[in-house]
RNA sequence: GCCGGGAUGGCGAAACGGGUAGACGCGAGGGACUUAAAAUCCCUUUCUCGCAAGAGAGUCCGGGUUCGAGUCCCGGUCCUGGCACCA
């Protein structure tokens, strides 16, 4: 331990040592709550929140200092312009991530995840973060995921929670389950394995029925375009209909009566009509042929005897086929079923194929293939020699039969050719047309899909919140009663999980025996978890009420304290949790437990470092350990020097080299005030500096431009140190305060030494400077002076003289009249800047 | 393939709604202080030619609009992030 070390005034001659300024005030904060919000009393409150990390074994990365220090600046900014702020900070410690390096390093969890958060919570207290600590909290503490569980059941209770069997991704490395938005690629997101499918009972939340609202919503936020475009995309809506073919033959085909996609998506035997989605129903005089996907429940009946082997071969082999091959491999496979439709646009029969290029979990699992206007069917059809005809054509095109040589997909400058009635017409006019028709004899409708799927929630995991279900003999699936939660992650001697698809919880008898809460019989618990997306969905809930155990937040503090105002973060969560957020708020709304539908007002997404020219990864060696930088430059400086990097939206090149400008500026600062004075009048021309940098500061910090508030500052640092002369009291004092939203504990050990914090006072509560427009203002103005757009000097003139005043001072210049031969043709003239004499 | 972001000195980067390109910082060169070194301070630093005054070129490449383009428009190259058979 270094011993805490408070410099006297006779000391300053020895220096700044950031090391005893940053101990010392870390302590004060502590000891005198500078950091505290006083959440019921506290006016025009700002909730500035930070994704909270992850705490792993490696400690505190560079990038989440990059974003907490982001953060922190803008809290202090607004503590500083007078709103009580609230810039809390926890630990999202449950999920994959944890219970694999407990395995690697065969410690338990358990035992594992407190000390990481100690550690965590040691590099993020001397980062000198703006935190109220008293709020911490930790999604594993019982306490925390109590509440995780009763959002599980709120969901349950309005029927967004199922259970459903379900084909799902899995990972055969870590064993588990994985949200689509966890495979990348084809592959798991954390390990790279080639992911398989497999089929499990799943609990998943009902997200789809939120897709519409997540989408539209959109346009009222103060978010970062990319993250927005981000969610767009992966919500993906697509505008269509969807159109119903008649088979054909079918009693003689089935022999019995016929089967249809009901309302529920079970297959009924009222017709056997199949419906495909289409985005271009304007081409279905193009259609020649039906696909469906593999595991579609038509299959079967549709296949006829002759080809019942070769369907048989080909569902068997994609069924067991990995994700991967399936989805990477491009090439177009496929099985006649013998089987023909009828396409109601023409009224002539097409066969109906199986191919895996058409996917079950999107639109109706089936498609109409219009191989002229579509790439894959293009392909498929060129592979199976399979009809191919146009009915779209170039506007203006005369060529209507001209075979395609590629499927023509442009719908924007196309009209529609070979369609009957509908030839002639536009594509989006055709499109129109053709649906009414359809619809109005019962062939289709228009219809909105997204790409988005249901959130599969469970984890055949150890380190998760249990899931709140029991399942009884006779009262089938009971949803643990809320008196009853937590209910508590039993310790688990042997926690690994294994192939067999089943959680490590399973093998704790003992634990999952329990009482049906209805009848009392003798039943079981499910021992799935749940995803750690569902922990981190409304942790920004609980940090306000975290000290309150009767709910999971309290009316009261939540109403005064949220929606969030500002949120920092990566865009690596620009999908995944960002929309599991949004879902959750919209559901507690609609669930009449809180008066807001989205959770964050305003999000910002913070760029990326890299280190040297290159990403940072432990492969490479050359992660930045936060802990070696602030031991050897402090805290104020490694801070500083990360916000100056380059623009916060977009990261920045973390080298070594650098840092020393920053340490030196703050060197410079600290040494100009204290050896600035009192006596006389300070300087005219440093004051104006001095405005126009308080100017530039409180306009760069709002927008995050922090690498330029700091380069500002800097600036007016050099101006403050020209000459022999010593600075003036008031032309430094309030730079301390510019300052101090960077290098808090500098800024503050200043500030009491200006002898301001005699009464335990703290810079952070004294205000921001105040602007001065008539200080800021210049007399001069330098304009550019040019002579056929080339510029050839410049020219002083009052401000506000016109350019008359301009064109005489640039004729007098003589290195600028020489290249004015004659009476110029034209001049142009803008105040301030520039004049222009166009020969 | 689709959708984003980007390309500016030796390096990280600035540049308001077109209006002096390179602020700020690093590095480098020179100088002061020192027995010496570190630290600190001062000067120089886009490139080419020139002793200099000065001149010319210059923001990925090729066109265009304009009195004037890093910034706007058209076409292309390269880098980078995300999604990926979504009908």
């Amino acid at each position: 331990m270094t011993e805490t070390i408070h410099p006297t005034p006779a000391e300053d001659a020895a220096g700044y040592d950031p090391a005893a300024v940053e101990l010392k005030w870390q302590e004060r904060w502590e000891t005198r709550g500078t950091n505290h919000t006083d959440l019921a009393a506290g006016v025009r409150p700002f909730y500035a929140l930070m994704m909270f990390p992850y705490p792993s074994a490696e400690g505190l990365h560079v990038g989440n200092l990059f974003a907490f220090t982001g953060n922190d600046i803008y809290g202090r900014f607004q503590r500083l312009q007078g709103h009580t702020v609230f810039e809390p900070l926890g630990y999202d410690a449950f999920g994959i991530h944890s219970e694999n390096f407990a395995l690697k390093v065969g410690t338990h969890p358990a035992d594992l995840i407190p000390k990481n958060i100690d550690n965590f919570r040691r590099q993020l207290k001397r980062s000198g973060l703006m935190v109220d600590w008293r709020h911490e909290l930790s999604t594993t503490d019982p306490d925390y995921y109590k509440w995780t569980q009763w959002l599980f059941l709120q969901l349950y209770k309005r029927g967004l929670a199922y259970k459903k069997r379900a084909a799902v991704n899995w990972c055969p490395v870590d064993k588990t389950v994985l949200a689509n938005e966890q495979v990348i690629s084809g592959e798991c997101e954390r390990c790279g394995a080639k992911v398989e499918q497999r089929f499990l009972e799943q609990w998943f939340f009902r997200i789809t029925d939120y897709a519409g609202r997540l989408l539209d919503n959109l346009d009222t936020l103060d978010w970062s375009e990319s993250t927005k475009l981000a969610q767009r995309n992966w919500i993906g809506r697509s505008e269509g209909a969807e159109l119903v073919f008649r088979v054909q033959d079918l009693e003689e085909l089935t022999g019995a009566a016929t089967i249809a996609l009901g309302e529920t998506g079970e297959f009924t035997a009222d017709t056997m009509d199949i419906r495909v989605f289409t985005t271009r129903p304007d081409t279905v005089f193009g259609a020649t042929y039906l696909v469906l996907a593999p595991e579609h429940p038509l299959v079967d009946k549709l296949t006829t005897s002759e080809q019942r082997d070769d369907v048989a071969a080909y569902t068997k082999r994609a069924a067991k086929q990995d994700v991967v091959s399936r989805k990477v491999s491009k090439d177009k496979t496929g099985v006649f079923t013998g089987s023909f439709a009828v396409n109601p646009a023409t009224q002539q029969p097409i066969p109906i194929w199986i191919a895996d290029y058409v996917l079950m979990e999107y639109g109706t699992g089936a498609i109409m293939a219009v191989p002229g206007h579509d790439e894959r069917d293009f392909e498929f059809a060129k592979v199976f020699d399979l009809p191919i005809v146009r009915v779209v054509a170039p506007t203006g095109s005369h060529d209507t039969h001209a075979p395609l040589h590629e499927a023509f997909t442009d719908s924007e400058k196309g009209q529609l050719v070979n369609s009957g009635s509908f030839s002639g017409l536009s594509v989006a006019e055709g499109k129109r047309q053709i649906v009414d028709l359809l619809a109005k004899n019962g062939h289709g409708r228009p219809v909105v899909n997204y790409r988005l799927h249901d959130w599969c929630i469970s984890r055949q995991r150890y380190w998760g919140p249990p899931i709140p279900i029991i399942y009884c003999d006779t009262c089938g699936t009971v949803p643990v009663p809320e008196k009853d939660l937590p209910v508590e992650l039993p310790y688990v001697e042997d926690f690994r999980p294994d192939d067999t698809g089943i959680s490590p919880l399973a093998r704790a008898e003992s634990w999952y025996r329990v009482n049906c809460p209805t009848c009392g019989a003798q039943a079981r618990r499910e021992t799935d978890v749940s995803d750690t997306f569902l922990d981190s969905a409304w942790y920004f809930l609980r940090y306000p009420s975290s000290d309150i155990d009767d709910a999971a937040f309290d009316p009261t503090l939540t109403k005064k304290w949220l929606p969030v105002n500002s949120y920092i973060g990566g865009n690596e969560h620009a999908v995944l949790h960002l929309l599991y957020s949004r879902f959750t708020t919209m559901v507690l709304y609609d669930a009449g437990l809180l008066d807001f539908d989205e959770p964050y007002t305003k999000f910002r997404a913070h760029g990326m470092i890299i280190r040297e020219g290159a990403k940072m990864s432990k492969s490479r060696g050359n992660v930045v350990n936060p802990d070696e930088y602030v031991e050897r430059w402090g805290a104020d400086t490694f801070r500083t020097y990360l916000m100056f990097l380059g623009p916060y939206e977009e990261g920045g090149d973390f080298r070594d080299q650098s840092i020393a400008g920053v340490r030196r500026f703050l060197d410079r600062l600290w040494s100009s005030v204290l050896e600035s004075s009192t006596t006389g009048a300070p300087d005219a021309d440093v004051m104006r500096k001095l405005h126009q940098t308080i100017e530039k500061v409180s306009k760069d910090l709002p927008a995050l431009s922090y690498n330029t508030a700091i380069a500002a500052m800097m600036e007016y640092m050099n101006v403050v140190r020209r000459g022999e002369r010593k600075a003036h009291r008031a032309e430094v004092e309030p730079l301390v305060q510019l300052v101090s939203v960077f290098a808090p504990h500098l800024a503050e050990e200043l500030w009491e030494r200006l002898g301001h914090s005699a009464h335990g006072g703290s810079i952070f509560d004294a205000g921001w400077p105040v602007f001065d427009a008539s200080l800021a203002a210049e007399n001069q103005a330098t304009i550019a002076v040019q002579v056929g757009g080339k510029t050839r000097g410049t020219v002083q003139i009052p401000v506000g003289a016109g350019q008359e005043e301009a064109l005489a001072a640039a004729m007098a210049d003589p290195t600028i009249a020489k290249f004015v031969t004659g009476t110029p043709r034209k001049v142009i003239f803008v105040p301030g800047r520039l004049l222009n004499l166009v020969l």
